[in-house]
DNA sequence: ACGAACAAAATTGTTGACAATCTTGTTCGT
DNA sequence: ACGAACAAGATTGTCAACAATTTTGTTCGT
């Protein structure tokens, strides 16, 4: 197993190895339910295991990571069931950012939306499901920012990360972008009539889609 | 300072640590951004640093504790303004529970909502704030544990752990119980009406007169 | 007296070693 | 051959000492 050092900068220890794990765990190069023994880490991210092992009592807590006392920690599988039910969480949370990013959010903020909304537009007549994903992801993100709810911000954050497995899985089924599409524009159109209601129920009704979908 | 030895059974350094320190902070022990120096936390508690340290981590996470890069950690303090922002975020969360317990609940646990309802009247009636504080805070906790939702419970739980303090400023405000009351009873009689929407927008309109009175 | 430079103290971040616990493989009795 | 008792190995939990950083107090020059 190689060596990876890290930057000699005075960069914090603890800090280089949670981005570095969290990083990681998204991008999926651990597998699920793998094993993630101290040792083996603080080798591989050149730190010591002390430093591993805040890192790792920081990913429990942000639900990336499971730990089980005296049998160390392994890489956190959300299963279908729970996706749903953090789904569901999303669904209020980010019906609320909806529905204050419609009164709160400036002009220059809105056409970015619009523009947003041009993109996947365009990606899904390209059919091109990944790129759709990422703009997809990219809108949601840009509305809870413009909501300045900074409480729903965080947990919604900590709430998606949990939540990548599941998002490439639905992505890529066929006939899915089509139909999150509208659901998509009718929220933006929405939020640019500064209608706060209306703006929350789209995103609602969005999401419940994804729930079904889930359940599929 | 007192050297409070742990009970010598093998309990586990790191959660005696935690759990002592969360009460301390919980039950107001801690003055509000008072210093937490780690070596004399870990002779208070009778650990070493070292577990003090991953209990900190831990509170970080849960919003008690604000650490800050070679400065050390302190009880966080929790604005107006975010106090608003988080009970904003109860408020949905605690609507989605409602709408879920008004569905999956059990006939005994609805009689359980009942019986504190009775309770609550008893309390304002005899003009007891702190009972009837304790009382809600029941029923908020009986209602999202009902609703079967667990990432909801989970998010709720933390949230609630950051507006202790509020929440006793708010119980004792003269003329507060009564108008509160009412809503309670609104939300038991939507969820044991078994109609989900009715309940959520019971739930939803009570902790917007939260908001209001926090904003006061 | 005032402020900058410096030194001392306090506190956090990090490290390596040790103890406790769990897992796995082996031996022994039946 | 099968299962329980046991021993070896691996891994996590804990500890005390060291290094780095920040804060505080002091001195010195103007």
């Amino acid at each position: 197993m190689p060596k990876e050092a890290r930057p000699s900068t005075g960069e914090q220890a603890k800090q280089h190895a949670l981005t570095q794990l969290r990083q990681a765990i998204l991008q999926g190069e651990m597998a699920p339910a793998q094993r993630l023994v101290e040792n083996e880490l603080a080798d591989q991210f050149g730190v010591t295991r002390a430093s591993v092992r805040a890192a790792l009592i920081e990913l429990e807590s942000e639900g990336l990571v499971e730990r089980i006392l005296n049998r160390g920690s392994r890489v956190r599988v959300v299963t279908v069931e729970e996706a749903v039910a953090i789904t569901e969480c999303r669904m209020v949370l980010e019906g609320l950012c909806a529905g204050k990013a419609a009164v709160e959010a400036s002009d220059e903020q809105l056409d970015q939306l619009v523009a947003l909304g041009e993109a996947m537009s365009k990606a899904v007549a390209d059919g091109e499901p990944v790129t759709y994903s990422d703009l997809n992801h990219e809108l949601h993100a840009h509305i809870r920012q413009f909501s300045g709810q900074q409480v729903a911000v965080g947990l919604l954050e900590r709430l998606n990360a949990q939540l990548v497995r599941h998002r490439f899985q639905l992505a890529l089924r066929p006939g899915r972008p089509q139909k999150s599409l509208s659901e998509h524009l009718a929220m933006i159109d929405a939020i640019r009539a500064r209608d706060p209601q209306a703006a929350e129920e789209a995103v609602r009704s969005h999401l419940a889609g994804v729930i079904d979908a889930l359940r599929e």
